[in-house]
RNA sequence: GCCGGUGUGGCGGAAUGGCAGACGCGACCGACUCAAACUCGGUUGCCCGCGAGGGCGUGUGGGUUCGACUCCCACCACCGGCACCA
C-alpha cells in the first residue's frame, strides 16, 4: 500500500482512522445542527460563552487553535450540565492588513478579506468547534457597520463623540493617526514605526468621562478577571488625587491652574514650570523680551525635534529656559520664576506645575541644574503619629541609629535626593506641625476659602481618538457643509456605505483615500439640502469590536443594533477568552461602550464580560512564532496531519490555560495513543446498554465516580489539563479491569466507558461521538447530560494513614475509613516499624487526625 | 524607579496545611516480530546500599505549625505592565 497523507495520519493516530471518524461526525453535525442556541421556548438556564473573534489575516494560527478549543470545552461543558449555550463566531474583518494586501495586489480589500474568512471558516469546521453557525457576522458587512454608525450618532448626541484639534500620534508608515492605546514604547503597535506628533483635528470618543467608573468597577471584576489585566487597566487609567491650584501670573490677565498630588508642599514651591509645547508657554514667551522670545523659540524647536522615544528616556539631563515671567504663590504671595522645560508634559494635568524641589525628584534635578532655591517644608525625620518607625538592625542585631536623624544631613540641595516620605510640616505657616494627610486637607480648605484652589483628580487616560485616514473601515457618518457646520447623517440614511475601490488610490498619503472618491464625498446637508462633503475618515476598528458581543444576540436584525430583550437574557458574557494583548485596548473600549449603552438605557449591565481568561501563547523553541522568523507551526497543516481530536487533546493536555505552550512540548503522539485506547475500551465493552449500575468492579466504579465528582469543578476552574489526565487514569483503570480483572462484561466497564465518552466530548468530540455510538446510543453525546456521582462510592472503605515522627513519615497503616482517633493512635504506637523508628525515645506529644495522619513528637 | 506575576524530576506539568512528583513525553528493560514500526507489560527525583533500609529534596535564608510546594517575613533570579504623569 502506498503511503498517502491519510494513512500516515492513521498511523500517527494509533491505528484508527481519525479522519474518517472526524468527517463522519462533522457531516452529521452539519445535518442536524445540534449546537444552535435555544430560543424563547428553551427553558434551560443560559450561558454565553465567547472567544475573541478572529481577524481574517491569512490562515488561522496555533493561537486560534487554543482560543477556540478552550471556549469550545466550556461551551460543551455547559450543554452537558443542562444549559442553553450561546457560542457564536464572527470576523473582525475591517483593518489595515486587508488594505495593505489590496494595495500590493491592486485589488479590492473585500476580495482578500472574504477569501480569508472562507478559509478560516473551513478550518474551524474541520476543528469540530460547536459554534452556532447561524449567527456568523462580519464587521465589514454594511449590515454590521451600519450599527457602528448608529452607535457613533448616539455617542455624538450625548457629547461623547466630538471633534478637536490636538497633537496626535501619527504613524508615518501607515500614514494614519493612532489612539494612545495603540502606541507601544513610542512605536506603532501594528508596524513598529516610530510615532511622531502631529497637530490635527480629529474625532474622539470621550472615554475620560467614564474614567472613574472604568476604574472603580474593576473592583467588582476582582477574582473573575486575571489580576494582571485589572492591574494593567488601573495603571492605564492612572488616577491621581490632589488639588488644582490657581496661580496669578504677573502681566497675564487670567490665573493659571496647576495640578498637584502634594498641595501640602505649596509653601516649598520655589519656581514654576510650563510645558514648552503648550499654548501657555507660547503666550508667556510672547509677552517677554525679544531675547527671551528667541531663546524660547530655539528651545521649542529643539524639543519638537526630539522623538517621543528619546523624550521618554529616563535620566535625561534637565533642560529648559527662563521666560523672565513670574507666578504668584496663592498661599504666601511669593514671586516664582517661570521656566519652560520639557520634563513637564503639555497633555497631562494642565501642562504646568508648581515646582517643589525639596520634595520632588524631578523638580530637584531641575533646580540643581539651574541653581534654583530648595526649601524644605516637610521634616521627614520627625515622627508621624500612626506611622510605624522602622528600626534597622546591623549584622549583630544592634539597632542602627537612623542616619539623617538630623535634618541638615539630608538636605536635598546637597544630597540631591528629594524628601518624598512622610513627615511633619515646617516653614509652612498655618500648616506647621501637621502630617502630610492633614496638611493636604488643611491647604485645600484654605485655598477653597479664597477661591484659589480645590480638590481635584487627574488621569493618565486620554480620550479615544477614533478617526483613521484609511479606506477599509466604517465611514464616519457626518457631513461638512460649505459654511463649516458638521451635520450627522440621520439614522434612516444609514449605512453610509463604502464606495467601490474602482479608480481609487489606496496608497497611504496622509489623508483618507475616500477624499478622492469625488462622487461619494459629494453630498448634501441632510437638514438643508445645501451642498456638503462627507467626512472622509473611517473609524478605528476597535469601535467594531467594542460591541460585537451584543450583535451576536440578534445578528440578522435589520431594525436595530441589538435586541435589548436578548441582551437582558444573554448578557453579560459569562465566559470570555482571548489573548492578553487586548488587556487594555479592546477590553477597555468594550467596557466603556457598555457603560455608555447602559446610560442610554439599552443594556441592563455595566460590565460586558463577567469572567475573563487569558490563554497563553503557543510558542516554538522558546520563541514567539512569526512569519519573519520562519518558525511557524501552521494550524491547517497540523489539523491535516493529526486530525482535530488529537490536536485538541494535545493542546488541552499541554499545560494550564494561562501558560505559554512550547509546541516542542505538545505531545500529539501521546494524545493520539490515548484516543486510540479510549476507542478500544468502548469497542471491548460486551454488556448491553441497559445495565444495572450498582454492580460491578468496585475499585473501577470509584475511579469513575470520583471523576464525576471532580470534573465539573475542574472544568469551572479551567484546569483542562487535569481533566484530561483524569480521563487517562479512567481509561487505564478500565483497561486493567478488562484485561486482568472482572473482564469486558463487567457493568463497571460499561459505566466507565460511558463516562469517558461523556467527558471526553469536551476535548475530542468526534472520538466521543464514535464511542457513544459504539456503546449503543443515539447521537449526540454532545447533548447528553452528565451523571451525578454516587456518594457512597466517594468514601473509601479503607484508607492509608500516615505516621510521622518529628515531622518525618516513618510508616503507613491501612485502616478503616471510619477509624476513631484513639484506635488509630493505638495502632500507630503498636506498629512494629514505628516502634523500631522510635528506638526507645519517649513520645512527648501525639496529634491524630483520623483517618489520615498520626504525628508523634519526641522532644 | 513604581506596580504585578512566576520559580517543583531530563521535559510539560499534578498536589482542600497531611505519603511531593498524579497524568503524559522522553529514556531504559522485557513481550510480540525474521526484523522494524505499532501495540502491550515493567522501571524511572537525586545520593549511599547487593538488599532490607537510610539520607537529601519544591529558587535562597528565616519564621509560624505536631506537620509547609502550600501560610508569614526578607532576599535572589526570570517574565510582564507603567514610567520625567506633577
Amino acid at each position: 500500500m502506498t503511503s498517502t497523507p491519510d494513512t500516515a495520519a492513521a498511523a500517527d493516530s494509533g491505528g484508527f482512522d481519525a479522519h474518517a471518524i472526524q468527517e463522519k461526525w462533522q457531516r452529521r453535525w452539519a445535518e442536524a445542527d445540534p449546537f444552535r442556541a435555544g430560543g424563547d421556548d428553551d427553558t434551560r438556564p443560559r450561558k454565553y460563552v465567547l472567544a475573541m473573534f478572529p481577524y481574517p489575516s491569512g490562515d488561522l494560527h496555533m493561537g486560534h487553535a487554543e482560543n477556540y478549543l478552550y471556549s469550545d470545552i466550556v461551551a460543551r461543558f455547559w450543554r452537558h450540565r443542562g444549559h442553553n449555550v450561546l457560542n457564536p463566531i464572527g470576523w473582525d474583518s475591517f483593518g489595515l492588513p486587508a488594505e495593505n494586501a489590496a494595495i500590493k495586489r491592486g485589488a479590492d480589500p473585500r476580495e482578500w478579506t472574504y477569501e480569508n474568512i472562507a478559509q478560516q471558516r473551513a478550518s474551524l469546521h474541520q476543528y469540530g468547534v460547536s459554534f452556532d453557525w447561524s449567527r456568523v457576522l462580519r464587521t465589514s458587512d454594511p449590515e454590521y457597520y451600519r450599527w457602528n454608525q448608529w452607535l457613533f450618532q448616539r455617542l455624538h448626541e450625548r457629547g461623547l463623540a466630538y471633534r478637536k484639534e490636538s497633537a496626535v500620534n501619527w504613524c508615518p508608515n501607515d500614514q494614519t493617526v493612532l489612539a494612545n492605546e495603540q502606541v507601544v514604547d513610542g512605536r506603532c503597535e501594528r508596524c513598529g514605526a516610530e510615532v511622531v506628533k502631529k497637530k490635527l483635528t480629529q474625532w474622539y470618543f470621550r472615554i475620560t468621562q467614564y474614567a472613574d467608573r472604568l476604574l472603580d468597577d474593576l473592583n467588582q471584576l476582582e477574582g473573575f478577571w486575571p489580576h494582571k489585566v485589572l492591574q494593567m487597566q488601573r495603571n492605564w487609567i492612572g488616577r491621581s488625587t490632589g488639588a488644582d491650584i490657581d496661580f496669578a501670573i504677573e502681566g497675564h490677565p487670567s490665573p493659571v491652574t496647576v495640578f498637584s498630588t502634594r498641595p501640602d508642599t505649596l509653601h516649598g514651591a520655589t519656581f514654576f514650570v510650563v510645558a514648552p509645547d503648550s499654548d501657555l508657554a507660547a503666550e508667556l514667551a510672547a509677552g517677554a523680551s525679544a531675547e527671551v522670545r528667541t531663546r524660547f523659540q530655539d528651545y521649542l524647536e529643539r524639543v519638537q525635534k526630539t522623538s517621543e522615544i528619546d523624550r521618554q528616556t529616563a535620566d535625561r539631563a534637565k533642560t529648559g529656559v527662563f521666560l523672565e515671567r513670574y507666578a504668584i504663590n496663592p498661599i504666601n504671595g511669593e514671586r516664582l520664576p517661570i521656566w519652560a522645560a520639557d520634563y513637564v508634559l503639555a497633555d497631562y494635568g494642565h501642562g504646568a506645575v508648581m515646582a517643589v524641589p525639596a520634595h520632588d525628584q524631578r523638580d530637584l534635578d531641575f533646580a540643581r541644574a539651574f541653581d534654583l532655591p530648595v526649601r524644605v517644608v516637610v521634616d521627614t525625620t520627625a515622627p508621624v503619629t500612626g506611622a510605624i518607625p522602622v528600626i534597622e538592625l546591623d549584622d549583630d542585631g544592634v539597632p542602627i541609629e537612623p542616619e539623617g536623624a538630623d535634618l541638615a544631613t539630608i538636605d536635598p540641595a546637597s544630597t540631591g535626593v528629594a524628601l518624598t516620605g512622610e513627615g511633619r510640616m515646617v516653614n509652612s505657616g498655618s500648616l506647621d506641625g501637621l502630617s502630610k494627610r492633614n496638611a493636604i486637607a488643611r491647604v485645600i480648605e484654605e485655598l477653597e476659602a479664597t477661591g484659589r484652589g480645590r480638590a481635584a483628580k487627574t488621569y493618565r487616560l486620554r480620550d479615544w481618538l477614533i478617526s483613521r485616514q484609511r479606506f477599509w473601515g466604517t465611514p464616519i457618518p457626518m457631513v461638512h457643509t460649505d459654511d463649516g457646520r458638521i451635520v450627522p447623517v440621520p439614522d434612516d440614511q444609514l449605512p453610509v456605505q463604502l464606495p467601490t475601490v474602482q479608480g481609487l488610490d489606496l496608497t497611504p498619503k496622509g489623508s483618507s483615500p475616500l477624499g478622492a472618491a469625488t462622487e461619494w464625498v459629494t453630498t448634501t446637508d441632510p437638514e438643508t439640502g445645501e451642498p456638503a462633503r462627507r467626512d472622509p475618515d473611517t473609524m478605528d476598528t476597535f469601535v467594531d469590536s467594542s460591541w460585537y458581543f451584543l450583535r451576536f444576540l440578534s445578528p440578522n436584525d435589520a431594525a436595530e443594533a441589538f435586541s435589548a430583550r436578548e441582551a437582558d437574557k444573554w448578557g453579560p458574557v459569562d465566559f470570555y477568552i482571548g489573548g492578553v494583548e487586548h488587556a487594555i485596548l479592546h477590553l477597555l473600549y468594550a467596557r466603556f461602550i457598555t457603560k455608555a449603552l447602559f446610560d442610554m438605557g439599552l443594556v441592563e449591565f455595566t460590565e460586558p464580560f463577567s469572567s475573563l481568561i487569558n490563554q497563553g501563547m503557543v510558542i516554538l523553541g522558546g520563541a514567539k512564532m512569526s512569519k519573519s522568523k520562519g518558525n511557524l507551526v501552521l494550524f491547517q497543516e497540523e489539523l491535516n496531519l493529526h486530525g482535530a481530536d488529537t490536536l485538541r487533546v494535545a493542546l488541552a493536555f499541554a499545560g494550564p490555560v494561562e501558560d505559554d505552550k512550547d509546541w516542542d512540548d505538545v505531545s500529539t503522539t501521546g494524545a493520539a495513543k490515548f484516543l486510540a485506547r479510549a476507542l478500544r475500551v468502548a469497542a471491548d465493552v460486551t454488556s448491553a446498554p441497559e445495565v444495572v449500575w450498582a454492580e460491578g468492579d468496585a475499585a473501577l466504579r470509584r475511579v469513575t465516580h470520583r471523576l464525576w465528582q471532580d470534573a465539573p469543578t475542574l472544568v469551572e476552574q479551567t484546569k483542562f489539563n487535569v481533566v484530561v489526565a483524569r480521563l487517562m487514569e479512567l481509561v487505564n483503570a478500565t483497561r486493567k479491569v478488562i484485561d486482568s480483572g472482572a473482564g469486558a462484561a463487567d457493568p463497571a466497564v460499561r459505566e466507565a466507558a460511558e463516562a469517558t465518552a461523556l467527558i471526553l466530548d469536551l476535548f475530542a468530540p468526534h472520538t466521543a461521538e464514535e464511542m457513544w455510538a459504539t456503546l449503543g446510543y443515539q447521537p449526540f453525546v454532545g447533548l447528553a447530560p452528565w451523571r451525578q456521582p454516587d456518594a457512597t462510592l466517594l468514601v473509601e472503605e479503607s484508607v492509608t494513614a500516615v505516621v510521622q515522627i518529628d515531622g518525618k513519615v516513618r510508616g503507613t497503616l491501612t485502616v478503616p475509613a471510619r477509624i476513631s482517633s484513639d484506635e488509630l493512635e493505638a495502632l500507630a504506637r503498636g506498629d512494629e516499624r514505628i516502634v523500631r523508628s522510635l528506638a526507645g525515645r519517649e513520645i512527648t506529644r501525639a496529634v491524630v487526625r483520623a483517618p489520615k495522619v498520626v504525628s508523634f513528637s519526641t522532644r
